[in-house]
RNA sequence: GGGUCACUAGCUCAGCGGUAGAGCACUCGGCUUUUAACCGAUUGGUCCCGGGUUCGAAUCCCGGGUGACCCA
C-alpha cells in the first residue's frame, strides 16, 4: 500500500477515536517505571507468576501480537522495551466507562502509536516480563508506519535524515546519544572540579581567527557588514586570560567550510582550555586527566576498543618528538638538514609526494609526518614541538631554535587534541599574524587579517598560559567506537535530497 | 577534486532486453501465552531524474541528482 494510503487509514483511525470521545493526542501521563526500572527489579521473577504492585508505564508501541480475545504490544520507552499483556476480560472488568476499550485496542492502535497502560506485573509463562494491562490510554497517534520490524532501518542517507526514525528503531543510536552526552557532562564536571570556569565566547565575527580553516560568512543587515562564524575559541578565551581569568574553558560548536567526510563535518565540537601559569607539560596532565576520567564515567575502563583495534589509554601515554617519529618512520633526520632543497631531494627519496609547494625545512617536516607518521600513532601519543612555521600561536621553544611548545595527541591515526604554551610576546604575535594576513592578501583562503583587538590585550600582558583544545566528535567516536563523525552527530549536514529548481 | 559502487512498494531486498516480484507493514476474516506470532484473502509502483539506442528499457548507452567507500 502507497505511503499516502497508508497515512490515510491512520487518519481514519484518528477519525474513529475522536468520534469515541477519545482524543488521539492527550495531554499527560505519569509513570511509575521505565521498562528498564521494570527488568531489573522483576530479573528473578520466575515464568508464569504474577506480582500485585501496581505500575503505569508509557511509550511508543514496537510490535503487535493479537489474538481474539489476547494481545501482546512491545511498548519502548527511553530505556528499553517491556511486554503489555493485554486480555479482554480484565481490561473490560477496569475500563467500564469504555466498554469498546479492547476492540478499539485491537482496531485503532498501530505500531509506532504512543500509549501509557497500567496494570501489575506479570511474567508470561513463555518468559517474557509483562505489564499485566487493566487500563491504557492512547497518548499519540502515529500517522507513518515504522520501518520493517525485523530489517529496521538501514539506509545510511534516510537514518541521517530523519534521525527520528532512526532513533525509534535503531537502540544503540540512542546509546550513542546517550554516551556523548555523558562524555560531555564529565568534561564539564571534571573542570569544574579543578577550578576552571566555563565562560561563552562569540560565534559572529568580524574577522576569523585562531586556526587555519576557511570560514563561513554571513551578514548583519541593520549593520550591514558581513560577519564570519568562528573558526575557533581561542582567541577571546585568551583575552579572558588577560582579563584576570586563571582558568577558562568553552565546550561550543565551530564552523569550518571545508571538506565533509567521515572524519570532518562542517559545524563540530571542540573543547578549547586556557590555564594561566601553566605550559603545554602541564596540558599534557591535563589532557590525560580529562580524556580518562571521561573514559571511566562513562566506560568504567580504560582498555577499550575502535573499531576492532585494541586502545589502552592507561596514562602516562608516549610523548615523542615530531622530529623523532619522522625519523623512526622514514628515517629522515631533519635536523640535519641545512637548505631547503636537501631536505627536499631526501624526501622525496624516501617517498612523499607532492612537497614542491613547501617553502621551510619546518612545513617539509610536517608533511613527512602527516604523510607517513599519523596513520601509524594507534595508541595514545602526544606528539611534541613542532616548527614555528605551521604554529603561529605557539611560544618559541625554550631550548629548541626553530621549534615551538607545542603537541599534539594522536589516536587511532587521527589528531584529537592540540595544544601548545600560549604565545604572549605581542610583538612576535604581531609579526606572525601579519606574515599571515600577506598570505591572506595573496589569495590563502585558509588565511585571515590581523585582529587587533587581541594583540592589543596581548599588549596589556598575559601571563605564561597553557592552553589546550580537544575535538569532542573525534573523543565521542573513540569512546563510541563510531566510524564516521555522522554517528556521533545527531543531525550531520545534508545536501537536500531534491534541488527545488525554480526561483531563478 | 578523481575513481568505484548503490538508488525498484512505507521498510528490507530480488529481478539485469520481452506482462514489475517476494517478505514484513497495511486492509479484511479467524485465533486467550505470543515475542520476526500463525493461518487464509486482498491491497500497494514516477523501477532516483532527463535524454538516447531498440519493435520493446527497471535492465544497455550518455548526462544529471543523492549517498556510501577508496584516493588526493
Amino acid at each position: 500500500m502507497a505511503e499516502e494510503d497508508l497515512r490515510a487509514v491512520r487518519l481514519q483511525k484518528v477519525q474513529q477515536l475522536k468520534q469515541a470521545g477519545i482524543t488521539p493526542y492527550a495531554y499527560r501521563w505519569e509513570s511509575t517505571h521505565h521498562a528498564a526500572d521494570l527488568q531489573a527489579k522483576f530479573a528473578d521473577l520466575p515464568s508464569g507468576e504474577e506480582v500485585q504492585i501496581d505500575v503505569a508505564v508509557a511509550g511508543r508501541i514496537m510490535a503487535r501480537r493479537v489474538f481474539g480475545k489476547l494481545a501482546f504490544f512491545t511498548l519502548q520507552d527511553e530505556t528499553g522495551t517491556i511486554q503489555l499483556y493485554l486480555e479482554k476480560s480484565r481490561i473490560q472488568a477496569s475500563m467500564t466507562d469504555q466498554p469498546e476499550a479492547f476492540d478499539q485496542l485491537k482496531q485503532l492502535t498501530d505500531a509506532g502509536d504512543i500509549i501509557g497502560a497500567k496494570g501489575t506485573i506479570k511474567r508470561t509463562e513463555k518468559g517474557e516480563l509483562s505489564v499485566y494491562v487493566t487500563e491504557y490510554a492512547m497518548l499519540t497517534k502515529s500517522l507513518l508506519p515504522l520501518p520493517d520490524k525485523w530489517h529496521g532501518l538501514t539506509d545510511i542517507a534516510k537514518r541521517y535524515r530523519q534521525r527520528y526514525v532512526d532513533l525509534i528503531v535503531n537502540p544503540e543510536v540512542r546509546e550513542t546519544f546517550r554516551r556523548r552526552a555523558l562524555i560531555t557532562a564529565a568534561i564539564r564536571r571534571y573542570l569544574d572540579q579543578q577550578g576552571f570556569i566555563e565562560i561563552e565566547t562569540p560565534v559572529l565575527m568580524t574577522e576569523a581567527g585562531g586556526a587555519e580553516a576557511r570560514p563561513f560568512i554571513t551578514y548583519h543587515n541593520t549593520l550591514e557588514m558581513e560577519l564570519y562564524l568562528r573558526i575557533a575559541t581561542e582567541l577571546h578565551l585568551k583575552r579572558l586570560i588577560v582579563g584576570g581569568f586563571e582558568k577558562v574553558f568553552e565546550l561550543g560548536r565551530i564552523f569550518r567550510n571545508e571538506g565533509i567526510s567521515t572524519r570532518h563535518n562542517p559545524e563540530f565540537t571542540t573543547i578549547e582550555v586556557y590555564q594561566a601559569y601553566a605550559d603545554y607539560q602541564d596540558m599534557m596532565a591535563l589532557t590525560e586527566a580529562i580524556v580518562t576520567y571521561a573514559a571511566q564515567e562513562v566506560l568504567r575502563t580504560l582498555q577499550i576498543s575502535y573499531q576492532g583495534t585494541a586502545i589502552d589509554l592507561t596514562p602516562p601515554w608516549r610523548r615523542v618528538t615530531m622530529h623523532d617519529l619522522v625519523k623512526e618512520v622514514t628515517g629522515l633526520d631533519f635536523a640535519a638538514f641545512t637548505t631547503l632543497e636537501e631536505a627536499k631531494a631526501a624526501a622525496k627519496q624516501a617517498g612523499l609526494h607532492e612537497i614542491d609547494d613547501c617553502e621551510s625545512i619546518g612545513k617539509l617536516l610536517n608533511e613527512a609526518f602527516e604523510q607517513k607518521v599519523e596513520e601509524t600513532l594507534i595508541q595514545p601519543t602526544f606528539v611534541t614541538d613542532y616548527p614555528v612555521e605551521i604554529s603561529p600561536l605557539a611560544k618559541p621553544h625554550r631550548s629548541k631554535p626553530g621549534l615551538v611548545e607545542r603537541f599534539e595527541l594522536f589516536v587511532v591515526g587521527r589528531e584529537t587534541a592540540n595544544s601548545f604554551s600560549e604565545l604572549t610576546d605581542p610583538l612576535d604575535q604581531r609579526e606572525r599574524l601579519e606574515a599571515q594576513s600577506a598570505r591572506k592578501a595573496a589569495g590563502d583562503l585558509e588565511a585571515h587579517g590581523v585582529d587587533e583587538d587581541f594583540l592589543t590585550a596581548l599588549e596589556h600582558g598575559m601571563p605564561p598560559t597553557g592552553g589546550l583544545g580537544i575535538g569532542i566528535d573525534r573523543l565521542v567516536m573513540l569512546l563510541t567506537d563510531a566510524a564516521s563523525i555522522r554517528d556521533v552527530i545527531a543531525f550531520p549536514l545534508l545536501k537536500p535530497e531534491k534541488s527545488e529548481d525554480a526561483s531563478e
